[in-house]
DNA sequence: GATAAAACGGAGCAGGACTTCCGATTCGCT
DNA sequence: AGCGAATCGGAAGTCCTGCTCCGTTTTATC
């Protein structure tokens, strides 16, 4: 018993040097792969294309998601500190606006991060947390613009969510900017105006959001 | 040389009773499955849930193709119909409202119809000349509703073209007529305004348009 | 430099989807 | 009923994808 001294159950060990370098290999062709593919890109290519055999990708990320993790924790703060930025606009209907401008010019380069932005992860995940915290920031924005009487005073915030997402998808290798056209179209809807009739039907609660992407990207479950 | 008085190349005997039968059991059991699960739904699938064998299914239609065109023919030609009947409506923007409403109901109703509307078929496929009606008399619905000065003048007929397709796209076991909200706040977003700023970036053009729905659907090429 | 532990690489296995093939069956005709 | 031809069914072959396993190589330590 003669190393009581150390840390209570995980012992870490430094990592080799190969392995280290390998890791940060491992990293960066996943960015790449995963931005271009999705988050369902083969590990196979990802050795390939980092110039490594398979296994040594299974060997340090066996879980994907440790994967996914590991590459996705500081985009997603930046998505949060992009609507805090939004949150601190004086004017509440450009707050709104340059949030979803930003939000979609991210998540249209790197189609792993609309993926991860979707996802409802299992407990203790360290994205999870991230997530959570753009809801309140999101649901300030919209009151604000409410409340200004710019905002069309029955969308929630699923409904902003939603239709962030679909915009996220309006691209292709031509126009890649396409999706601005429509964002314009949508904050013409979004825009309160005199006579308007409400929106029919009730906005959809977070849990059917998480369905409907899962369908829109053809995922199971 | 008997039987010269036969036409020239195809001689088509009738089918035997029993395959007749399977014929249209197939079709039958097909029409389900490609609108639950879209076109590429497995023969395994349609054999197990016909009761029949592999094999029959895939000496009836050998091409994929040969069973989607028999099944999606009228399918198309009830979307020019719905098309046609909206192009007679007395007021220009209820025309355009009725026919975004039907054509959305029936391709929600039917992933399979929403997937073969998209596509860009061969030539000489039959499929493509129903689909090919619809282009003139939608532009004469929007044109029709521009002249009217209800729909915003700077829209074209790809922009409805896509919009429609990323409604059709918002359904869920939950909630499945989501979508008449969102529908909702697009023909807002539609209706021409006083002060409104023209949209940015040109319309895509129909190839783009079909790429897109390509990434949009997760299918390759 | 020698040794043991850690890590590497990619051949190969498992599982699933698509398609073919052929012995058994059913049908139409005499 | 009896016969040949058309059709059936599903086992088996092929291909593709994800993952594991183990002989070889690299690293850290003495």
């Amino acid at each position: 018993m003669g190393r009581m001294t150390t840390g209570p159950v995980t012992e870490e060990r430094p990592l080799r040097r190969d392995a280290a370098r390998n890791r940060e290999l491992i990293l960066r062709t996943a960015a790449e792969l995963f931005a271009e593919q999705g988050l369902e890109a083969g590990y196979d290519e990802i050795a390939k294309r980092a110039g490594i055999g398979v296994g040594t990708v299974y060997r340090r990320f066996p879980e994907r998601s440790e994967l996914v993790q590991a590459l996705f924790e500081s985009r997603i703060e930046e998505m949060v500190a992009i609507a805090e930025e939004a949150a601190d606009q004086p004017d509440p209907w450009e707050g709104l606006t340059m949030f979803l401008e930003r939000a979609i010019e991210r998540q249209v380069a790197d189609r792993g991060l609309k993926e991860v932005m979707v996802q409802t992860i299992a407990e203790g995940d360290h994205l999870t947390v991230g997530r959570e915290r753009l809801g309140p920031i999101i649901d300030g924005l919209i009151e604000r613009a409410q409340a200004a009487g710019t905002l069309r005073p029955d969308v929630e915030a699923t409904d902003i969510g939603m239709n962030l997402m679909l915009m996220s998808s309006m691209t292709m290798p031509e126009q890649p900017e396409l999706w601005r056209r429509y964002l314009a179209l949508l904050l013409d809807g979004l825009r309160a105006a005199p006579g308007q009739k409400p929106l029919p039907l009730a906005a959809p609660a977070d849990e059917a959001m998480h369905a409907l992407m899962c369908n829109l990207h053809g995922r199971r479950a």
